[in-house]
DNA sequence: GCAAATTAATGATTTATTCAAG
DNA sequence: CTTGAATAAATCATTAATTTGC
């Protein structure tokens, strides 16, 4: 059993808050000193590397990309070309745009301060793209039939004694206590936490 | 007259009681096996199915997590360094920090002994959790070629130090910001990263 | 005091992301 | 790239607190 030192990089909070507010200041594609720079300081909260860092921008770009295209697609028909391009593709895009003003950069202390206004090169602004955290409400024709294969592992594998719709008997169950007696249920192998012996999803 | 049993579960005092003290204890994700044993047990206490004790945790650790991140972000920059991470992200992240603390743990004698000093399982393990999979890297062909050159430039200028995998450090590298000097770097097996331009899904 | 009216908590569902395997 | 499994985020819905007018 080789420790077998976890693969990859596990960014802690206070990285990807910094990372996200990098990110937000319009940090798109970090040169590779940009990144340096950036490991080293963030190496200060947990253990990162250069790639790490150079990945999670990437990643980054990419998803928010992914986003925006899926947003504009679906708005499709009502998208109203008078408007600027809400966002852009290619890195040369986002910049210059606004500038100079966020409001009042209170960039977290933690953020070393050549990220703070993170003047030309990769400073998009903020104003530009809307978080937009709209839900989706699917369609319900949609949801057809899977309602079962749905939540989680519980509900597939514990509600079996004494499943669904026995109805609320009135005082308690005082089910029997079955004490159980752990097990079986399958073990899976990986990304179970720590577990030592029994652990099975 | 079907009091028409209501709709949902309505914890007792004794059963929010001993929950609470599981999560304390370290149980934020409990496996099949556990939850049974758990409702087994809180079934003493009152009328309780599997998918109460397993929704119960992922609302609490739900709500934990949002209420961090609201002190968080308030507190922004005032942001201790020295008191633990506070939170997390995916479970593996939480574990090596509170723990072992317990003021003293004087756990409810209600608690079912299994779930005292809840050890191992899942508990905030060490430093080993699940993650094991080497990801990533980019593809080398497809790849609009500037992207590339990033792509290659970082990710063996950078990933000098101490490469590879070496596991985690229980605790903070907190590395001494060393700046650079670039390196050869051998890079196995790469799978993809998705992150170069198209992505939808 | 005590309900109807409001608001806060929290149980239950649904949707989105993430990870890693195919 | 696509996908299944796991789980986090968002949000819907009902119950419990609290407030308010009498």
């Amino acid at each position: 059993m080789p420790p077998a030192a976890s693969t990859r990089w596990c960014p802690t909070p206070e990285q990807v808050m910094l990372l996200e507010e990098m990110y937000r200041g319009g940090v798109r594609t970090p040169s590779a000193a940009q990144i340096q720079q950036i490991t080293a300081h963030l190496s200060m909260y947990g253990k990162i590397e250069g790639k790490n860092v150079f990945y999670w921008f990437q990643n980054h770009k990419a998803r928010d990309r992914q986003k925006l295209k899926k947003k504009l697609l679906l708005l499709h028909g009502n998208y109203d070309r008078t408007q600027p391009p809400i966002l852009v593709y290619h890195d040369h895009l986002h910049h210059n745009f606004h500038q100079k003003h966020h409001h009042d950069d209170h960039q977290s202390p933690l953020l070393p301060p050549c990220f703070h206004h993170q003047p030309p090169p990769f400073n998009c602004s903020s104003p530009t793209f809307p978080p937009l955290a709209q839900r989706g409400h699917a369609s319900p024709e949609m949801r057809s039939q899977n309602e079962e294969c749905y939540y989680g592992r519980i509900i597939r594998h514990l509600d079996d004694d004494h499943h669904g719709h026995d109805l609320h008997d009135a005082g308690f169950t005082r089910r029997p206590l079955k004490t159980l007696e752990l097990f079986p249920i399958k073990e899976k192998t990986f990304r179970n936490q720590g577990s030592s012996s029994h652990d099975l999803r």
